[in-house]
DNA sequence: AACTAGCACTCATATCGCATGACTGCTAAC
DNA sequence: GTTAGCAGTCATGCGATATGAGTGCTAGTT
């Protein structure tokens, strides 16, 4: 059915895309006779731009208007012509400025990430952080603040640190403290996120006093396993109504989406598991998305990969810019969180 | 200059205020009378009407339509004849529940009030917290977490608990641990946020070992007296959109302005010092929310203020649901701490 | 002096027709 | 396969016209 397109097809098709990505307007003939085939005139460009329409790859708005590229014309350019175009000086400066500061949380690294990535690529972007199922607990420890308040802080492998406050009926005796410390260890450290079923039964046979503790610890733990909303991270929403096509109304429906950051996190996640890169261009039918694109990597920190990094943006978007942004933007926080993390030498 | 109103002008102007903010089309002369003013002609009311305008109440968008609105007419309107209303029975429920979980850390407590008084009032919602300079320190906690990773706890006298991961060069050894806490304590418990002049000298004459140490503390505790940009909260940007009025030029201009979190920190603070609430409609040229309201009340957490809550919406806003709604949850928050952080008995 | 009926006037909005011009598709010749 | 040339399509813009909502004003009434 999809026939192979001739090397003209391919290079017509591709200044339709480029033309088009350049400026939104419906390109012509002339247009590409002007500025890519001056060897050919318009008129056989209009056979071939023919042909591309009947194969699905162009849309003509209307009879007397040029050809705009069809969602499957984007995938085609996409998946043929895009590679990293390297940055501008002062883009990767900004970006290795934006990582200089001692961040002290791993939050704090990912709000500083998918800010960057909106501010360079000037589109809307989102990290969502995997359901943190497989990673090991390494330590808990329960520090006591108040009379009845006590901190709970929670060191994971990859060098991941949550912590809560917490409040108990119990008075938080120093006692109370070391107890509570050796069996919240000898429960929960070394074992993973993912499987809380056999806690949940071993909670029933530990003394009373502790109870209560070990119900909050659970209940924070599954927090985490489960996808919660603190997990995805945006920034640059209103970038979205910068696209020119943009009416209100597919504004506000695009914002709504946005708002919705479970479905957000189903979009984003799940994809691009053995790839480096996933692209997807129209096809959001089912979430208000209809015409945009969705670019995303894998977001790794401290060589483990932690969640989905990624922007949405109009079909027509800067598709090998986008691709650089999240590559430096991914090494940058790589080699930041070396520095941070562990102690081997600077490079 | 601003003559005092006659009482049935007072009621005219009512009428065409409550009018527009039920459906912002101008108001016509018989729909006065139809729904007001039985009892007079529409030609006297007109009469009304045009001096109403001459004195900057009232706009007349064109000459054969009916009045909207001044900014004047609004402030008129707010001092005059607003004033609580009770809010609808599922609406207190939504509140109520908004508050139901334990929350663990005043950051948690503000993200749930924002997010619900920007749900029931359908507008934009915004808490600033002030700069919180004349906060107490209690006391400082330094927990070892890894080789070189510490945890920075503070605890203020309001209940307020913050947390840092921090990364030092030195080995975090027990005795290291025992030392910066004894040290931290003695440097920093029971000194009020505001200054930290004499605390910075104070570092120069402590051991080296524990210099790093009190630089971070310094580095942390300074971001919170200096308005950082974390103590602002924004929910339901997008209701921004919402506005009837709103041109996409207008909705993009307005949504700037709510990323700029300086310049809506200083919006926020610094109002309603001795008022329970503050209306300002129009006279906002200078920030880009030309046709806006903004409607703030003092934010009280424990009893003690802690920032300002408030809402942006249009200048046809529901003023008096807004100001039930800010009181309301304001009550929910003090009361639900009441209940977290002491141990007085329940009301 | 306050009110009101009635009429003339204004002006935003909607609709229609028409001219324009940017492109295309097609045909016929190369 | 390519191309010149021409007819056809259709969005866009503009002016003319009709409509009607709503006012301001005047003159007469209470």
């Amino acid at each position: 059915m999809t026939q192979k397109l001739s090397d003209r097809k391919r290079k017509i098709l591709k200044a339709v895309v480029d033309e088009y990505i350049l400026s939104p307007i419906p390109v012509s003939s002339s247009e590409i006779k002007n500025k890519y085939f001056a060897d050919i005139s318009s008129a056989t460009i209009r056979v071939e731009l023919a042909t591309l329409e009947d194969m699905g790859y162009l849309i003509q708005p209307h009879t007397s208007a040029g050809r705009i590229p069809s969602s499957r014309a984007y995938r085609f350019y996409v998946k043929n012509f895009i590679g990293k175009k390297s940055l501008r000086k002062n883009e990767m400066l900004i970006i290795d400025e934006s990582f200089q500061k001692k961040y002290t949380d791993i939050e704090d690294i990912v709000r500083a990430s998918v800010k960057v990535i909106s501010d360079i690529t000037n589109y809307t972007s989102v990290i969502v952080i995997d359901n943190i199922n497989d990673v090991l607990i390494k330590e808990i420890k329960l520090v006591g603040l108040e009379a009845h308040t006590a901190l709970l802080i929670i060191i994971t492998d990859s060098g991941i640190i949550k912590d809560h406050v917490i409040q108990l009926n119990n008075i938080i005796s120093p006692n109370f403290l070391s107890d509570a410390n050796i069996l919240l260890n000898r429960v929960f450290a070394g074992s993973i996120l993912g499987d809380l079923s056999i806690n949940t039964i071993i909670i029933e046979n530990e003394l009373n006093e502790f109870k209560e503790l070990l119900g909050y610890v659970v209940e924070i733990i599954k927090s985490y396993s489960f996808g919660n909303e603190n997990s995805v991270f945006i920034e640059g929403q209103k970038k979205m109504l910068d696209y020119p096509d943009a009416t209100l109304e597919q504004a506000k429906r695009a914002l709504n989406v946005l708002e919705n950051k479970e479905l957000l996190a189903d979009i984003f996640s799940g994809q691009a598991d053995d790839l480096e890169f996933s692209i997807r261009v129209g096809k959001h039918e089912t979430c208000g998305l209809e015409k945009c694109a969705i670019m995303t990597a894998r977001y790794r920190v401290n060589g483990k990969e932690v969640g989905t990094a990624g922007v949405i943006g109009p079909e027509r978007m800067d598709y090998s810019k986008v691709m650089s942004v999240l590559s430096y933007v991914g090494k940058a926080v790589g080699t930041f969180i070396k520095n941070e993390f562990s102690d081997e030498e600077e490079r």
